[in-house]
Order: structure tokens, then C-alpha cells, then sequence
DNA sequence: AATAAGAATGAGAAGCTTTTTCATTTATAT
DNA sequence: ATATAAATGAAAAAGCTTCTCATTCTTATT
């Protein structure tokens, strides 16, 4: 139950959070921007105004349910945290987004850490490009 | 002279031009956002508007003379490219700023791309973490 | 169940960074 | 010197995100 999730955040069990809670969770897609997550609210039939969705996935990012990307694209995007951790490939005509995860360069980054002295904390890996769509429709 | 690099990159040669270089190359810092640039015209009694250094530096960087960062502090900051493609680790105690470059990784990103289709066109990795000093006085 | 107190919400305004528009100015080739 | 196309400044607009504030809702307490 999510409820309980939201509970245990501190925050109150309040309709707008339960609903895009499960939109996050719904696994059609893993990646939304505020406003991919306002229109699936709206289709839904919840009139929930956007202030609220970024307040609302604001306070999931702090609670750490969610994982905020600043990507180029000048919008950020929202992913659930399942404790999986794994780069992007963004596309740069269409904003879609790929996974990939690369246990070379995940070590690498440690090594490179430890030479330069730091204790890392976090990392993030975007790749930019053209996807096959966007290719195709050049 | 900076003006041979202007003609290169197929722009003329202009004062907005030749003084956001100059500042860009000033090697007083290396990132600069839009905004530094702006105020730093304005210091040298430059009437320069802030419309034509987002446009100068949007040009620089299609010219390949600037790299354009998107950091997650809401604004793009903008370096000079001195040829050495670098990768950024990033203090989030004192916001102290370290490049290094690695090979393996960046053939690994190109290996990435092909294999999920993509036209890579640019990457960034930042490794976040905290720095020697700001271990010490914890 | 009813109530009180504080938190959450919606709607719109406002804030920021960045881009666009358009009349005017400027660089460059002729 | 002149024509022409590009560049500029100022202001407006755009796009994403946050803030304000009156109203509504959750939750703990009667």
C-alpha cells in the first residue's frame, strides 16, 4: 500500500500524492517531467494543478522516493527510486530517454574518485544523442 | 589574436564577440555562466546585452570554441574548450571543481551509443563527492 | 462522530533563465 | 565608398518552476 510509503516520509496521505504516486509507480514509462505526469493526471479525470505536482514530487525528492535529472533538454525528469542504479541516453531531438548500466565505468569512476582524493557521494552519467527515430526523420 | 578564431568559426568579427572571449580566456575562472560573462562587460564598460552574450555563447559553443554545462543549480555554465575534452568531479561541500579524463570510459561511451542506436553528440559525467578538505574539517 | 489545528491544495501570479522579435547598426566584400 | 547580409540591443515572450494566499482537507483529539 502506498500509503504506507507516504506515511513513513512524513507526509499526509492526501489525494494528489496518492495519485501521482501511482503514476510513478504505474511502470508505463520511467521517466516524467512534471508535466508528462500533470497530463496523465488530467486523462485520469484528477484535477490536480501543476504547483502541486512539483510540490508534491519536490517533497517525494526529498523523501527520497524519487530521483530528480536536470537533463539538457531544460526540464527535469522524475524516476522512481527502486535501488537499481543505472545511467541515461538522452535523445537530444526528442527528449526520450534509455538505461544502461556499465560495471567498467561504474569502477571506474571509483578509481578516478579515489585519485582525486574524494569520497564520493554520487555520480551521474548522461549521454547525448540522436535515437534511430530521430535519425530516420532527418 | 582571438579574431583568427572568429573567422574560423565563420562569424564576424565583432566587439560583442572579441570581449566575451577575452573574458572567456581571461583564465580568472573557468566556468562561467551567462550571467558572469554579462556582469563582467558591464565592469569593463561594456554596454553588451545580456540577449547577445546567450547568443555570442550559443554560437561559441556550436563553433566547438565553448562547452556548455548544465549543472543542477538551474542556470548553464560555460567553458572555454582548450582542445582537452575533460569530465567533471565536483565537491557538494565547498562546490570545489576538479576535471579529469578517461580514456576507457570515454571508448565505452561510444560503445554505449552504437548499441543502443544512437548518433552520440556530446556526454557528461559528473562525480559528486567530497573533496580531501572538506574531509578533514567534518 | 464532531471538532480544532495545522498542513495541503488550486489558481494564478511571479521568478528565473533563456530565446525571439524587430528596428537599427555594423562588418565585409565589391 | 557602397551594398548586402549579418549582428546587435531592448523589450517582449517563452518555458519551466516556485510562491502566495484563500480555501479545503487530513489527522489527532474530544
Amino acid at each position: 500500500m502506498e500509503s504506507q510509503d507516504l506515511r513513513k516520509a512524513g507526509l499526509k496521505v492526501t489525494l494528489p500524492r496518492v495519485k501521482i504516486l501511482e503514476i510513478l509507480e504505474s511502470g508505463k514509462t520511467r521517466h516524467f517531467s512534471a508535466e508528462d505526469v500533470y497530463k496523465q493526471l488530467l486523462e485520469a479525470g484528477e484535477e490536480i494543478g501543476l504547483a502541486t505536482v512539483y510540490r508534491v514530487l519536490t517533497q517525494f525528492e526529498t523523501a527520497g522516493l524519487v530521483t530528480r535529472h536536470h537533463f539538457d533538454t531544460g526540464h527535469s525528469v522524475f524516476e522512481m527510486n527502486l535501488g537499481n542504479h543505472h545511467d541515461h541516453i538522452v535523445c537530444v531531438r526528442c527528449g526520450r530517454v534509455d538505461e544502461f548500466i556499465d560495471e567498467t565505468i561504474e569502477k571506474l569512476q571509483h578509481e578516478i574518485s579515489e585519485k582525486a582524493g574524494y569520497k564520493m557521494t554520487d555520480h551521474c552519467l548522461y549521454i547525448y544523442g540522436v535515437c534511430q527515430d530521430c535519425q530516420k526523420s532527418e
